[in-house]
DNA sequence: CATGAATGAGTGTTCATTCAT
DNA sequence: GATGAATGAACACTCATTCAT
């Protein structure tokens, strides 16, 4: 019956198609937005049909939340342990951070998951929770505990910054944001921009005698 | 048999109407983004009916194109001038220039603005184009040359991050992209956090003996 | 107040206002049909506002109405005491009542007001009704009598066709029809098509020996 | 529930489909119109509703362009052999051409279609344009054949009318014309008025001594 | 299970008509 | 009397969702 002889198309699992369905979703939703984003756009880059959707989510808007919260999800790798390991110099750690974050934030192709997620801040208030729950407040707990750390050892000065962790790693947010809305009339290097980001919140830090 | 009290329906001067056609638009677009705002939405908020629109604009797409320029220009002010006949430490002139920012990007409630700037940027790629000539070029630039005559006059120190003003302002864009989007998990202690950035900025440029 | 100098713009007479309209009208309509026709394009030609014809007409229909009746009504003119008092063969007489038809009907710029009077054929009944009336019949009439008395007189043969003058002008008719829909594809040489069909006409009428 | 009693309602042929929407198309496009038609009517009257239109139709000119068309396509069979293989007196096979003439297309009732090429040619000009390359071109090249065959045989007087095929068959599309026109003010009795028509013809054709 | 034809509520846009100035 | 801003009903078209096959 099935005319599509050897092709791969139809001997995907069930167990596989939502994860394929959510990929499709998170990438066209990122493009366009939720509500310029059409279901058949959706199942058309799944390969599948509309109506297919359907068995396996409740609705756009339901594929839409668990698409997004899947993907943030992994986001933060087990960075925790990794710092809470780490024997040595504050700044170094920082750095390391820092370093970090653009990777797996900036320079990354889920920068883009960001600009959905502000966008339909509005409408799906649940995701910039969720994002903040499993992505920033733990990015932002880490960089405190280094900081607090690096006061405690000497390395640092009590700035007032260090009660705002959001100022550290500002740059690195900013730099996201320019990239993904400014990039085409001003694109940033963003090597040299993170280490002059790193340079410059490391001069404010260092401990002086 | 005319149900709406004192309203002078008819009359409203036709000067007036585009500009309040543009406020409601701004008002709802913010609100709910572009493809969810219906345009009886902003008829509606405006007090006119849906047909009265499209005298004025060429439809909705027109209407937010021109409602959001409308409000981006006049962000900033003249404050070029000010910079340029400033005689003093560059460190007061640059802490005058950031608190500028908090007032008119940051605390203000063309806030919101950015969110569809940042939302709508695929489908409108002239906007964010408008919005980096007419606001943060300059704003930047302004950035630049106080850092670079900080430099010059021996105030600040010629660090990396000079050639990267952006890292100078990210802690404000970084604020408010937080408060339009997080508030509701952490919200911000802008103050404090004004002064956090003000003085992380300050103690990484200032020169040192 | 009124700022045009001396254009001849505001002088006209309100007595000559429903002319303008309806002549207007009539040109709109021809072009575009009933339906795709809008009020203000009417307005426009005529070199007024919208408003202004609701002051002279009940309505787009009541324009229309009145429009075409009017550019109907002098199609024919006094053609009937020409025949009546014209004694000679009657195969001239004929001739001269098909060359006023082709000069009234055919070549004329009023053509164009049989299209719109079949395309809205369904929607104003009454004016293919007057169309009938005032012109058709008329004509038709002047036909028949001029082929009825060319029999008497002997000139003509008492063929079948004397009983359908539509027969007798008919190519006229479709010459009018194929100038305004197919003239794209192949254009008539009207001049000799008139004389081809005088020539056929006369040859099936003549009376022979 | 359900009260439609025993329509099949979902299971219809995705074949037949667009034949049954043409078909309506056809006919509310001929009885109102194109501007006049709503998409809705043709909906209803294919029982189905508005949207399904557009999964078989780019919009309603689209359908409207496919409607005529598939309307005009059969309206000439292959009369083409029957004349090319006629052998014998050039008036019976002009005789049964004209005959055929008032079979197909004015005593039948695709005759309305006539009215709606007419009424459109201008919003539509590739519609005549049609209509002319496959039915009036081969029609009127049938006519021309004919009498030229006949005047070649010497059945045939040269007039000048052979080099106008249209004045041979437009008493016919003058019928046509005033049946869907002036029928209500002067119907025709369509089967004397096509005797006449062919006899006018063929005594105006007929050579003579 | 997957399909895709069908549905129908919803939205942008047009335009005849009204009416305060 | 003329204006043109405003109205509101109507209509083309879209798309999330359903469901018979």
């Amino acid at each position: 019956m099935t005319s599509k002889a050897s092709a791969p198309v139809r001997k995907r699992r069930k167990e596989l198609r939502p994860t394929e369905l959510v990929d499709a979703g998170v990438q066209v939703f990122v493009e366009k937005g939720y509500a310029a984003t059409r279901v058949e756009d959706i199942a058309k880059r799944a390969g599948v049909v509309k109506g297919t959707i359907y068995r396996y989510f409740d609705g756009k808007e339901a594929l839409f939340r668990e698409a997004i919260r899947l993907r943030i999800s992994p986001i933060l790798g087990q960075s925790d342990e990794i710092i809470t390991n780490f024997k040595g110099p504050a700044d170094q750690l920082l750095r390391a951070v820092i370093e970090n974050l653009y990777a797996r934030l900036v320079m990354n192709d889920t920068r883009e998951l960001l600009r959905v997620i502000i966008a339909e801040a509005r409408r799906f208030p649940e995701i910039p929770e969720f994002y903040h729950q499993v992505v920033l407040s733990k990015a932002l707990a880490i960089v405190r505990k280094i900081v607090e750390r690096g006061i405690a050892q000497g390395d640092f000065d009590p700035i007032s910054a260090a009660k705002f962790p959001i100022t550290i790693v500002a740059p690195a947010l900013a730099a996201l944001i320019w990239q993904m809305t400014f990039a085409n009339q001003e694109p940033l290097d963003l090597e040299a921009y993170k280490e002059a980001h790193i340079d410059l919140i490391l001069r404010a830090l260092k401990a002086r005698p």
